[in-house]
DNA sequence: TTATTATATCTTGACGTCAAGATATAATTT
DNA sequence: AAATTATATCTTGACGTCAAGATATAATAA
């Protein structure tokens, strides 16, 4: 008897028409969300990141060298918009942990490069990252870890 | 193949000491998530609503007559500041959805209310939100669906 | 009673995001 | 070559949220 079965009891009280099995479904996926995106974000700040910080410094970094992406890349894989995209690498420039670099054979796009210090910082920062998501996903037991994460994957499927 | 396998994929490479698995896990429902809000957002959107409005009327529709709650007892159910609640039932006030009723025994605390209007309005954006999760979820089979439901709220069980 | 602590709500200022459109350059068409 | 269309990034203004603290009232203690 959690928050959403609450939720579900009033809904059934008040509109019996409705059927809101899937409002249970989405609400605790939602929820859930929440609550992970918030202990992952104490982890960012201990290393002065937020969660779009990481995000961009991550992508850049697992990309391995020479540890560069355009605005439009970065773009790509994130779900957010352009102008979002600008703002995050100018903070980002502004504590120098990307530099922008301006392709000379095209001068519309630019090329955001790690710098040594932005390199060290998400490192440091993902190690900690992956212990915290470690900890936050030791209540469930293996197999019901892999269960979960596959049908997470079959239910995303539908949407990229 | 999705793109958090391609995730999965670039850190084994570049960080084979971290174990990713937790952050494949946590990553796909946070994306799922996101996708599954912007959809229903559109569906709030056509009837003057953003989530934010949404999640107040429907928490007051769905608590039954007389459709009345403290700003104090949204806050308990909603993942949300004191000054974010404000700023909604602010909203709200002035779009005539809800009203703020003064409790003469105690002038600390007010009372929200849905009005007509506000009855009327989320009755009929609940009904369309409805629709629109079945649409969402239309893809997973049922018993999927089941399993998923288990398993988040197994795995919520551990924050709430 | 007076002082203290607790409760309920609101205020302020900063931040990240978005939608829409601006700017500049490149590629294509005529 | 000139005009058009496409591409890449940035700018602007508005919005919702948060953290921290302010305000006002109520309950409790001294």
């Amino acid at each position: 008897m959690d928050h959403v079965d609450e939720i579900v009891i009033q809904w059934n009280r008040e509109r019996p028409d409705l059927d809101i099995e899937p409002m249970a479904l989405i609400g605790r996926l939602k929820r859930l969300s929440q609550h992970l995106s918030r202990e992952m974000d104490k982890t960012f700040a201990t290393h002065g990141l937020n969660p779009a910080s990481f995000d961009v410094l991550a992508t850049l970094r697992r990309t391995g060298p020479p540890f560069c992406l355009s605005p439009g890349d970065l773009l790509a894989t994130m779900m957010v918009t352009s102008g979002t995209m600008t703002n995050r690498i100018d903070q980002l420039e502004k504590t120098g942990l990307v530099e922008r670099i301006h392709n000379p054979k095209d001068g519309r796009s630019v090329i955001i490069s790690l710098t040594d210090k932005g390199f060290k910082t998400i490192d440091a920062a993902v190690t900690a990252h992956v212990k915290t998501q470690a900890k936050l996903t030791s209540h469930l037991p293996k197999d019901k870890k892999e269960a979960l994460n596959l049908l997470l994957k079959n239910f995303l499927g539908g949407f990229e």
